[in-house]
DNA sequence: AGCAATTCCAACTGATTGGTTGCAAAGGTT
DNA sequence: AACCTTTGCAACCAATCAGTTGGAATTGCT
């Protein structure tokens, strides 16, 4: 099974990446991925070099699937109300980027504000969300998707509030498709505002 | 100076709430605390018990005071987006309760579910949220204050987001009161759409 | 003064962890 | 077969950490 060096790359990540958003950085173990890929400990130091270096893998990875997975296409505030509903889906099917996400603002913020390649991938983000909004500047379309990233991601990290607050214990599909339409009205309703002010200022 | 147990116990729970506010439950280290605090390690064991205790602690009593410090009344879209406006301000002082509650979602979540005192607490809270928007029924109230909650605290802890989307590397007051105005807008907006509807379906 | 509770000091335990190293086995290449 | 790379195995190191314990000093109360 050996000389498949690439395999062994994927299980590393793969595992890394369930256990970095279980526990995070701090809390997540390399003997528990190394276990959990059926793969030596030291492949991670060879292939990915420190526990923060591997974070960082992990994260990368992550980001560059669900933006080749969440087309953002269409105009009009239906097309990027329609885009939250989608990136809900996605970041739904595991959960793990929203908690990936979060634990990188709470433990390695700084880490990700110097990554040069970060700072391209939310830039083009942020331009192609706001061809979808004609008549929003760079500023605005940067708002209303980080009010929409926020949304997406903290839902599945603020599960205990949602219950707490909503009170639905059992998490079943009814409260995930009734939060869902919550959060696509709200862009909607709040997309549709952002371009009627727009207009109105020009 | 002994004999002054309160201010003991005091002194610890800020020393705890820096702590597991910069560096989480898992990260948090009880040395440090201690050492912070200018008290010795056994006190925490013996005031708070182990060390999962104490983050409980040290939540409750900031729950405790943020729903002192910043009141609900008035009534109306503009009252609602003006109580986001104040929460965004509290917690921005510190910006301890954002990262607190993430911490907790993440690291913590199925024991906060589990918390009478915090299902009592929150529950609370929706309804005074609810009499602040008339015509909302307790479940609408639960969906636009769930989504208030989440912008005011994701924002702090995803200012690496914000600085990479909207690009704002200082930080400045300008940046701070750029992101209220949004928030405020945005509750304000999305009360008035809440009640609309409510309004037409009833 | 005598007593009880509070606190500090300091060492200790038992366990865990990130990261490293040396060596042998196994697969692929020439 | 000779050679190189990948991988597994297992032990190891130095550091760290939560939580405990015993004893001595300090303080307030009676």
């Amino acid at each position: 099974m050996a000389w498949d060096t690439e395999r062994t790359k994927r299980l590393l990540l793969d595992a890394a990446t369930a256990e970095f958003s279980e526990h995070g950085l701090a809390g997540g173990r390399i003997d528990r991925i190394a276990a959990a890929a059926g793969v030596n400990k030291e492949r991670i130091y060879q292939y990915f070099g420190k526990k923060d270096d591997l974070f960082a893998a992990v994260l990368g990875a992550q980001l560059r699937d669900s933006m080749d997975a969440v087309a953002m296409d269409g105009e009009g505030p239906e097309a990027a109300a329609d885009y939250a509903g989608r990136l809900f889906d996605h970041h739904l099917l595991d959960g793990v980027i929203p908690r990936l996400v979060f634990w990188e603002g709470l433990e390695r913020a700084e880490l990700a504000v110097a990554d040069q390649a970060r700072a391209e991938y939310h830039h083009t983000k942020v331009e192609r969300f706001r061809q979808m909004l004609p008549g929003l500047d760079h500023a605005g379309a940067g708002e209303l998707l980080l009010t929409l990233v926020s949304l997406v991601n903290a839902w599945p990290v603020l599960s205990h509030l949602d219950t707490l607050m909503v009170g639905s214990p059992d998490r079943g599909e009814e409260r995930v498709a009734a939060r869902r339409a919550v959060l696509v009205r709200t862009i909607e309703v709040l997309a549709r505002d952002a371009q009627e002010r727009a207009a109105a200022s020009a």
